[in-house]
DNA sequence: ATGTATTATATGTGATCACACATAATGTTT
DNA sequence: AAACATTATGTGTGATCACATATAATACAT
């Protein structure tokens, strides 16, 4: 028998109603499509989506911990507008934690994963079809490097700060006609090939900021 | 009328069923009383509060999504288990996150704080009545600091790490007799007093090593 | 016009149930 | 006895409903 050996089969995947739901959501708000400060309601989705109430409940509560949503008010669930602050708080952590992962994924990731950067790259500077599928290429740009540095948990914060500062940053972004600079990923990628430390985590922080100057900049919308 | 002024009141509570019920199964397991890898059933909880399923279904899914619980199996919770890797991992994160908390906390504090840490201190070193008292108060001093230090998204991911942590560190704390270290804190609230930012952050390192030892050394045990 | 009372509507919550489906227990065959 | 088939039991999931109650809409009174 094979039983014991490590990593031949990864676990079959049991897809819940109240997961696609969930993903269903999420993916609509962090494509920037839904307005910070907007209410929904249970029942509303559900016949959107065409289920009952229970997957989308699972779903809201979920968020809700996730601090993408909050309730105000006894029976209200509203998407999360963050203060300036908060948002440059989170700008901060990223800054820490992200810097991190890059330099400890240096030393780690391999050469199939930078050339996977590379065509995530190529498409987003060529044939790019909508701000959605933009966004989600950035994304998976950015977490192919921080996955390469092998410390999950740090990985999960980053993504849940992703998730916090994700649906302001993209409506804002979708908001101002799309234009953000992804001009440091071709410098983070020769330094990742380089094996450079110092120039990756530098890349990275410039482009984050970039980012977070598309609102920042916009003092007036909140 | 003065409906515009700045924190006069605060929200009125709306408690829920599935807030209590979180909160009490929360405590459960933060308390160290529940054995990481412990399976869990939603009935069976449910039988044991006193209420329908309803109310802990939610809960346990928060719990999921907070990643103190796992599903193993397509209808299996489990309480999670760390790895070693995992733990060496968060004690990092929060080395960084809340020595990070401690500096800032240190000009802001104020005195009323100070000395409401004193008399915690006071608790833990003489009128501990349980060792899940023990450590309820051992959380409430570290967080007051945390608090003063006025970012709320990164008390959120602390929060989140001791959630992480909490069950398995707990466990082997209640399990081992209970005996761990609080004399870190007698020269914290010092280097509080003195305003001294570089010293607070040495001892809450020292006693966040400390009390990491007690299961690092029990290589054993997992 | 404005404040108050009344009614109507919409909402999340908690309970209950049928169902699919794992796993355990039991029975059956070789 | 052991391998296989069968049944029984327990589980989370998703649907539906009654209910309390927050909010909006309307009517009424001052």
């Amino acid at each position: 028998m094979n039983d014991a050996g490590p990593k031949l089969f990864q676990r079959v995947a049991h897809e819940t109603m109240s997961g696609q739901v969930y993903e269903e959501i999420r993916r609509v708000i962090m494509g920037g499509l839904l307005e910070p400060g907007s209410v929904v309601s249970i029942r509303g989705l559900a016949d959107q989506l065409g289920t009952s109430m229970m997957p989308v409940r699972d779903a809201l509560r979920r968020l809700l911990s996730e601090r993408i949503l909050e309730m105000d008010g006894p029976r209200r669930f509203r998407l999360k507008a963050l203060s300036k602050s908060e948002f440059k708080e989170i700008l901060s952590l990223r800054e820490s934690l992200e810097g991190a992962l890059v330099e400890q994924a240096v030393a780690k990731i391999s050469a199939a994963d930078i050339e996977k950067l590379s065509e995530l790259q190529d498409g987003m500077e060529h044939s790019v079809e909508s701000m959605e599928s933009f966004l989600k290429l950035n994304q998976e740009f950015h977490f192919i490097i921080y996955a390469a540095a092998n410390r999950p948990v740090t990985l999960n914060l980053i993504e849940s700060l992703w998730l916090q500062v994700g649906p302001m940053l993209n409506y804002y972004i979708v908001r101002n006609g799309g234009q953000i600079a992804v001009h440091h990923h071709r410098t983070l990628i020769d330094a990742l090939q380089r094996r450079d430390a110092f120039d990756a985590r530098a890349a990275i922080l410039a482009d984050l900021r970039d980012a977070a100057k598309v609102i920042l900049d916009e003092a007036d919308v909140w």
